[in-house]
DNA sequence: TATCATTTTTACCGCTTGGTCAAATATTCT
DNA sequence: AGAATATTTGACCAAGCGGTAAAAATGATA
């Protein structure tokens, strides 16, 4: 019985891809990362992707069944990148040191990943619909292994005493801000569209705001 | 010639507004906000608008007579409750309380005005297609004009040195970040839908951090 | 080169969408 | 009440959408 005509490149064993079929899911998943990025998952089209791709719309949906496999797929990859920064602290070391670099890390991502920033952006902004169980699940997971670190500096005195969680979620804010919000922070600050020149000032700002202490306060009479 | 058959709601005189047609548009507003914060401009349609404000859809076009003129009327009244904490900022005063009220004014937004902050959100995101001109001109200057009010403080060493723009931007994401990422927030934290509680935690954190010292730096051996 | 599987294209489909039109209904005003 | 106006509705449409079917073209393999 010759039963499954067709042998959707989808179904294949992992690891059996073509020369052609790797190059072609590349081509339309970076596609899909402009637009996506761009408009968000209901402004994007499949024509416009595959318009990106260099490809038609068929044969885009000869790769991936649908356009919300394709989504999934970005968001799949963007996952991992979007924990390693958080990931690398380490428990040893100093807090200025581990949360400093963090920072960095976290601010070179945005610089770095854009589009993965804004595809997550979207995400959230719609309700996490796709990503929900992982942010119950392992983001939840480990942010609670690395806040229990922050939480012992904070028993040693070598922090101020407030929730961690909130901490890294300022963290997450302040950084990702410079990606997700590049329009207004460009706009805010006359620079053209696709210059970065403001990260250099944005990492001092956060390091001040982080590390150091940004008002002084008055000594009460 | 009866030319102008149906005269249209918008074309009327700014002030001769019907007491149903004042209803009629502010219940299209509520329920577009509704819609337009939960699934962005492209993923909201006219139907399901009509629906959450009881209403058909052509009647709903007999008020607005676009999905964008609806958009761009919940955007421009938006512009102003987002300017409005800014505004606030007093130049005489002392630092640590402005900013600090600055704080809790954005914060409080953010908990009030949950849809409306998403809506902002979606709109930059999308790379700000309708208030870009506002963000470059009527929020330039805001920034610019208050952005000097820090920098004098930091010349009179008040403050730490940095550019005082970016701080802004640092008030502007991590509070609104409650808003904009909830979804996040509540799974990272183990919350339900509704749970707002996590503000009192968040004003807490945003008071040390910008306002006192989160990192205690070891004197160098 | 002949064979077979893979890849690409052309033509198309059903559905949803934003939006229109003209008729019907409700409201206001004299 | 009755005319004039404002509001509401149901029927409808063209365009764009995600997705499909099947044939044509290409590539790999022996």
């Amino acid at each position: 019985m010759s039963g499954n005509a067709k042998p959707r490149a989808t179904e294949r064993p992992a690891g059996g891809k073509t020369r052609i079929q790797k190059e072609n899911e590349t081509r339309i998943l970076q596609a899909a990362l402009d637009v996506f990025s761009e408009s968000g998952f209901h402004g994007a089209t499949l024509d416009r992707i595959a318009s990106r791709a260099s490809m038609s719309k068929p044969n885009l949906l000869y790769y991936f069944k649908s356009k919300e496999e394709i989504h999934v797929a970005l968001l799949t990859d963007l996952l991992d990148v979007w924990l390693a920064p958080l990931r690398e602290l380490r428990p040893d070391g100093d807090p200025v040191e581990e949360i400093g670099s963090y920072i960095r890390r976290k601010l070179d991502s945005s610089r770095s990943f854009p589009r993965e920033s804004r595809l997550f952006a979207n995400e959230i902004l719609a309700g996490a619909p796709h990503i929900g169980t992982f942010l119950q699940t392992e983001l939840r997971q480990l942010v609670e292994e690395k806040a229990s670190i922050l939480q012992r500096w904070i028993d040693e005195g070598r922090m101020a005493p407030c929730d961690p969680r909130h901490v890294l979620f300022a963290i997450w804010s302040t950084t990702q801000h410079y990606a997700d919000f590049s329009v207004q922070v460009r706009h805010v600050l006359g620079l053209g569209a696709g210059d970065k020149s403001y990260y250099d000032e944005a990492a001092r700002m956060l390091d001040t705001l982080f590390l150091g202490q940004l008002v002084t306060r008055e000594d009460a009479g």
